[in-house]
DNA sequence: GATGCTTACGATACCCGTAAAGATA
DNA sequence: TATCTTTACGGGTATCGTAAGCATC
């Protein structure tokens, strides 16, 4: 048993069992990939693949008990490097973070900016994606931190943490009728045509329950993912914006007006993502920190690292 | 970076630095053990051990820190194996517990003819030691279970689960002056010379401690590591004996009595150790099973993989 | 001087890649 | 037929063991 074996086990689950593309994304030749796969299966004495003639199709049932193990020795050796890393060059290195738009251009700016006067020799990737990406990429180990307001959490392979609460706002042209309307409600609201963000983003799915909830039909004729996009319809007067509300600068943002709305839609709450079992850096700690200051290394360790199993 | 090296990590520090006796105990050459370790050390960018001149000295911070990570690693290549067997040979492999001469000879035996009934094929290896030995035993993955009464669970990388209780007697020959004193009590004991277990065996910290919570100083003449002996000086008149109730025999110990001593003597539980994160077979969890049907297989799994880490 | 670590070097085994052949859709 | 897997074979590399050279105690 090697590592590179237990790569290629791994990759070939991922990879929907086609050995030719396995082969590929290691830079390696299938015949090894065919050969590894048969040793390991005879040094194991059973099969791990499921076959139809040459082609694989699937994991057999020890297949499927072993490839959580095999991941968690991938991940170790990453964490060995990472380690290793830490020592060698302290505040030198890599950062990977997945987030969405919203909090990229509006909440991180301060939090990467004090990180990067600090750790100016560390390089900062930032994948701007959906929230379902963000998990993929978290599972993959190609991010170390990702953050979303919605869909982290539930995977029992991932911990989350509370980042910041914030609220909806609605936005109109300026001397729009509903400027007149006070205090603001939602069925005033729900006269106009909307425009607000996609499905599955930036807690759309708060703002779609705050209607239905007081049983009113809305008519959403545009959706964006960003509040950038929504903004220039809304000023072009194609209907009412309803944005996060640290999304709306009053100086860049001269012809539109915010609409009191406290109450009218709950709190949404953005998290802090992270792996099970991914060793973290210091600065990354130091990076989460700066997020939210009650965010203690301690605590993330914690949670990252359950207790016990030293494994 | 491959397994052969983090085994040589492993065992450098289990053989206290000493690269000839790793080199001995992973059947190869000390020359390959030198290399291994300084291609690692290359390979992450920091030094693991701690040299003077040429000779090993101990871990590094790096080191220290690494090295939980590498022998998560290790274990999990076990289960790997372990794993594979499960399915490849399902009633067949190997069981081995460490556990102490009283259960051995008292506990175990009928749970032992029950599972040789259901597992003909598994090959037990019952390791007769102390309870520090059995831990020894489990943390170095040599044994899948621990029986013992004392010195377990209260490391952090082992669980343990309570077997059954149990209580000392008194056993005395026949026509001793103590079977004329009833109720039994310590203080009578104590005019008579003793003999039991040695300390820190089968629960003798108990009877030390019932003696003394009454001021009672007692005279040991004599301690033995097993019931057996003790017996056999008891029939020879020596002094009164102090053993596991479950140890006398009326018809095998017929030259001796057992007195009435209920509450003299606190319970004692034996417990059943497992390590954390060490794989177990079908077999091994049935055998715990048959040691105390309430510990299910679920509940044991859950407790030696705790939850989350997927991993 | 005994023990222990490192380096050098030759043999072996392992791993990889090319290429050809066979299987599958 | 096009795609995919297996097998065979040659070249390169890494690992291992022997042996010699040094450091440490």
């Amino acid at each position: 048993m090697n590592f590179q074996q237990l790569r290629i086990i791994r990759e070939t689950v991922r990879r929907n069992f086609n050995l030719t593309e396995v082969a590929n994304t290691l830079y390696t030749a299938q015949s090894g990939v065919s050969k590894h796969i048969k040793d390991l299966e005879d040094e194991l004495g059973v099969a791990l693949f499921v076959r139809k003639g040459k082609r694989l199709l699937g994991l057999t049932e020890p297949g499927k008990e072993l490839l959580p193990v095999v991941e968690r020795i991938l991940l170790d050796t990453q964490n060995i490097k990472r380690l290793a890393d830490q020592f060698a060059k302290r505040d030198e290195g890599h950062l990977a973070l997945a987030t969405t738009h919203t909090q990229a251009c509006y909440a991180l700016p301060p939090v990467v900016s004090r990180f990067k006067q600090t750790f100016p020799r560390v390089h900062l990737e930032l994948h701007q994606c959906g929230p379902k990406e963000i998990v993929a990429l978290l599972r993959a180990g190609q991010v170390d931190i990702g953050i979303a307001t919605e869909a982290v959490g539930v995977e029992e392979d991932l911990v989350s943490f509370p980042y910041y609460q914030w609220q909806h706002a609605v936005i109109v042209p300026e001397g729009h009728p509903l400027t007149q309307v006070v205090p603001l409600t939602l069925e005033a609201i729900a006269e106009f045509p909307l425009i607000t963000y996609h499905e599955g983003y930036t807690g759309r799915a708060r703002i779609d329950a705050a209607f239905a909830e007081q049983g009113l039909v809305t008519d959403i004729v545009m959706s964006a993912l960003d509040a950038d996009v929504i903004k220039s319809y809304v000023e072009l007067g194609l209907g009412v914006g309803i944005i996060a509300a640290m999304a709306y600068h009053p100086k860049r943002d001269a012809g539109l007006v915010v609409l009191e709305s406290k109450g009218l839609f709950e709190l949404n709450t953005t998290w802090i993502a992270l792996r099970r079992g991914h060793y973290l850096r210091d600065y990354a700690l130091r990076f989460i920190e700066y997020c939210s200051p009650n965010l203690t290394e301690e605590r993330i360790r914690d949670s990252v690292f359950p207790k016990s199993h030293g494994v």
